[in-house]
DNA sequence: AGAATTATACTAAACAGTTAGTCTAAATTT
DNA sequence: AAATTTAGACTAACTGTTTAGTATAATTCT
C-alpha cells in the first residue's frame, strides 16, 4: 500500500471517529493528511467508499488479533476473552465512537459485517460449553448474561469522558486493570456456581 | 407553547436521532414537519440553537420522569430504580441515540448537562447506603458495579439492532420482561450479599 | 543501450449540486 | 393589535466529485 493511501486511511479514521460520517469533511481529511485531494478520489471512489475502506480497515484488524484462549478451564479461557476485550477496546478507541455513531445511524455497512458477533458467539460458545461440563450454572436466558456482560464491558468506554470521573485521578492504566479485576468477579458470581 | 414549535422540537429530535446533527438537514425537517422553513428560524435562531433545545428537551422529560424509590429495602429500591431505567429507555429511543452520537462526537451541550449523571448518583447513593445498613457487600470499587449495572442495561438498548436477533421471535415487550428479570438476578448476585 | 511506453502516485483548479440561513410581503391565529 | 405562520425566491459558503495534467520510476521495444 502507497504512502499516501495509508495517510488518507489513518487520517479518515479519525476523522470519521471524532465527526462521524457526515461531518467529516474530504477537504479536512486531506489536508491533515498532507495530501491534495484529489489523491482521495484516486485511491478511493467516493467518500462512501472511502468509509468503507476505514471501517473494513478496522475489522480486519480486530478480527486479526486473534483470540484463542489458552487455559485449561472454561472459567480461565472467559476470563481470557474477557481481558482481551477489554484490552482491544483501551487500544483502539476511535473503534468503540466509530460502532456508536453508525450503529446509532443504521449505516449499510453494518448489516454487512460478519465480524460484528465476534466477542458474542466466542463468549457464548464457551459458555455453552461450560453448562455441558458442569462448570457453568445453568440458565433460561444464557443469551442475556452474555449481552450483559460485554455491555459491562463496553459501557465504560463508548462513555468513557463522562464515567471517567467517577474513577478520580489515577492513571489509565490502573482503571483497566481495576476494571479487569472487576469483572473477573462479576464473572465468577454471574456465570460459575 | 405553539403547535407549530412543538411540531418542530418534535420532527427535529427524530431527526437528529435517526441522521445525527450533521446528516440532518433543516429543509427536511420543516417538510416533514409540515411547517415552512422560515418558522424554524423564526423560533431558533441557528440549527445549533436548534439542536440544544432539542437536547434540553430530551433531558428535561427524562428528569422529570422523577425516581423516588417507595420500596421498604435497598434492595427494593434499587431494583425500582433498574426497571425505571429500563422502562425509560425503552419509551424513549430517540434518547440513546442522540447520547450515543453526541457522546462520540464530543458536543458541548453535553458538557454543560447536570442530568447525566442522574441514574449513577441514584444507583450510587443506595448502593452506598445498603453498604451502611448491612444489606450491600462491601467492595473496593463500588463505581465499578455501578457501571458496570448501568452498562448491561444500557448496552442492549444501544446496540438493539445487532443484540435483538439473539432473542428470536418473541415480543419486545416480552424481552424487556426478560432482561428486567435477569438485571434484578445480576444486582442480587453482584451487590447483596 | 537508448527510446518509447506504461503504471502508479500525485496535484491544481474548477464544477455542480447542496445547505444553512435571509428577506419580504402577506395571511392567519390568538 | 400582536404573535404566529406561510409563501417562495434568494444567496453565500460549502462540499463531494471531476478533469486535465505532472513527476517518476519501472517495463518493454528497437
Amino acid at each position: 500500500m502507497s504512502q499516501g493511501k495509508e495517510k488518507i486511511l489513518q487520517t479518515a479514521l479519525e476523522a470519521f471517529a471524532e465527526k462521524g460520517y457526515d461531518g467529516a469533511r474530504i477537504d479536512t481529511i486531506a489536508k491533515t493528511a498532507g495530501v491534495n485531494k484529489a489523491l482521495i478520489y484516486y485511491h478511493f471512489k467516493s467518500k462512501e467508499e472511502l468509509f468503507t475502506a476505514v471501517i473494513n480497515d478496522l475489522f480486519e484488524k480486530a478480527a486479526s488479533v486473534s483470540i484463542e484462549p489458552t487455559g485449561t478451564s472454561v472459567r480461565d479461557n472467559l476470563i481470557q476473552v474477557m481481558e482481551h476485550f477489554i484490552d482491544f477496546l483501551h487500544g483502539n478507541p476511535y473503534f468503540v465512537k466509530i460502532m456508536d455513531q453508525s450503529v446509532a445511524q443504521d449505516r449499510d455497512i453494518f448489516h454487512q459485517l460478519h465480524h460484528q458477533n465476534f466477542f458474542f458467539e466466542a463468549v457464548m460458545g464457551m459458555y455453552q460449553l461450560g453448562v455441558r461440563t458442569g462448570e457453568c450454572r445453568k440458565v433460561d436466558h444464557p443469551e442475556e448474561y452474555v449481552v450483559s456482560l460485554l455491555g459491562a464491558v463496553y459501557f465504560y468506554f463508548s462513555h468513557h469522558r463522562a464515567i471517567r470521573k467517577f474513577y478520580g485521578t489515577i492513571s489509565e492504566e490502573e482503571v483497566i486493570s481495576i476494571r479487569k479485576r472487576t469483572m473477573r468477579d462479576i464473572i465468577a458470581r454471574l456465570i460459575f456456581v
